[in-house]
DNA sequence: GTCTATATCCCGATAGAC
DNA sequence: GTCTATCGGGATATAGAC
C-alpha cells in the first residue's frame, strides 16, 4: 500500500461534498463553518482548502453539480406528444429526479441568496432554462385548447412550487409509494389547468 | 419636549421589529449580525439589547407573531357551506393575507431551522394548526363526493406549497392585479382536487 | 435610553512543518 | 496530503459612563 487509510484524494473530494450538502442543507450556508464541514469530514480545516479555494466555491460547484444532472436527464418528449401527456411526463420526471435529492432541493431554494452575484447569474440561469421547458409545455397546450391557462408564467412556477412541496415532506419509509407519489401529483397538477365545463 | 428625538422607546421597538425582519428576510437569519441590525435601526449595538434579550427572541418574536395574527385573522367559515366554496374562500384568504407579507413568509419557510428546538415547537404547533383548518375542508370534502383526494395530508401541502409559491414571485406592480392572482389560483387548487369524468 | 468599550469566542483563510 | 499554529477580523453579549 502507497497511500496510507483515507489520503484517495477523489473519495475524500467526494466526502467533503457530501458532508457540505448536508450540513449546508439542513443548518444554512451562513450557519455552517468551514471548521465544522472539516471536523464531520475527519479532517482538520487546512486539509479543506487542498479541495475548495473557498467557502463560496463548495456552495456554487453543488449547485452547479445539481442544475447541470437536471438539465442533463430531463430529455424533451417527441414533439408530437400530445400537451396533456407532456404535462404528465414532465411532472413525474421532476418528482422522480428531485425525491431522492432533497438536500439539493433545500439548497437550491434557499441558498441562492448565499451566492456572489456572478454565482448567482449562472445557477438561476439554469433553472431559467429548466421553468422555459415547462412553460412551452404550457403554451404549447393552451395553443391547442388542451389547457385553460391566464398566466404561463405564473402557473408554471405555481406547479413547480407544489411539486417541490411534495418532495420537501415525502418519506420514502412513509404510507405512500414513490409511484403514488408522482401520480398522485402529475394528476393534481394536470387537473389545475385543465379546460373544464361551467 | 421631554424626550430628544427618537427615544420614543415603542417606536424604536417597531423600528428595530421591521428592520430584523427586513434583513433576515433578505439575507437570511444567521447572515445578519445584531451590528448590521442596530445599524440600519440609527442605533448603537448596545441599545439593541434594551429591546430583546438575544438574537434568536428577535427571530422567534417575528415568527410567533405572524402565526398568531394568521390563524386570528382565519375565521372558520359557515358550517353549511358547500366543500368547494370553503376551499375557495381559504384559498383566498390566504393569498390576501400573505401577499403583502412576503418578508415573514420568507422567514417562515427559510429560518425555523435556525429556532431553538423549544422555540421550534411552539411556532410549527401554530403552523400545524393552520394547515389542519385545509386539511378539514378536504377531508370535509371529500366525505361529501365533491373532491377526488387520494391523501388529505399531502394534498393539502401541496396547495400551500403551490399558493406560497406564487406570493414568492407575485409583483403589485405587476401586469395582474391581486384579484385576478387570488382568482386564477383559488382556481387552481380547486380544481386540482375536483371529481372529474374518466 | 443610548453610548463607548470590552470580554470571550469563532470565523475564513493561509503558512509552514512533516 | 494532512497537520498545527496563527493572522486579521467580526460575532454575540455585557459593563459602565452619561
Amino acid at each position: 500500500m502507497a497511500r496510507t487509510k483515507g489520503s484517495d484524494s477523489k473519495l475524500t473530494e467526494l466526502r467533503i461534498r457530501k458532508v457540505a450538502l448536508n450540513l449546508f442543507s439542513q443548518y444554512g450556508y451562513a450557519a455552517v463553518s468551514m471548521r465544522k464541514i472539516a471536523s464531520k469530514a475527519d479532517l482538520q480545516v487546512g486539509a479543506l482548502y487542498l479541495y475548495t479555494p473557498n467557502k463560496q466555491t463548495l456552495l456554487f460547484n453543488l449547485l452547479k453539480t445539481h442544475m447541470d444532472s437536471l438539465l442533463k436527464n430531463w430529455v424533451v418528449e417527441n414533439i408530437e406528444t400530445a400537451p396533456d401527456k407532456r404535462l404528465k411526463i414532465f411532472t413525474k420526471f421532476h418528482i422522480r429526479f428531485h425525491i431522492n435529492r432533497v438536500e439539493y432541493v433545500n439548497i437550491s431554494y434557499n441558498e441562492l441568496k448565499n451566492l456572489t452575484e456572478e454565482n448567482f447569474e449562472h445557477v438561476n440561469s439554469l433553472r431559467s432554462e429548466y421553468e422555459k421547458s415547462l412553460e412551452e409545455i404550457l403554451t404549447f397546450g393552451r395553443d391547442q385548447g388542451y389547457f385553460d391557462i391566464k398566466d404561463v408564467k405564473l402557473t408554471a412556477l405555481a406547479i413547480i412550487a407544489m411539486l417541490n412541496g411534495v418532495l420537501k415532506w415525502y418519506r420514502t419509509d412513509g404510507r405512500l409509494s414513490l409511484c403514488d407519489v408522482e401520480e398522485i401529483y402529475s394528476e393534481m397538477a394536470y387537473k389545475s389547468v385543465m379546460v373544464v365545463d361551467n
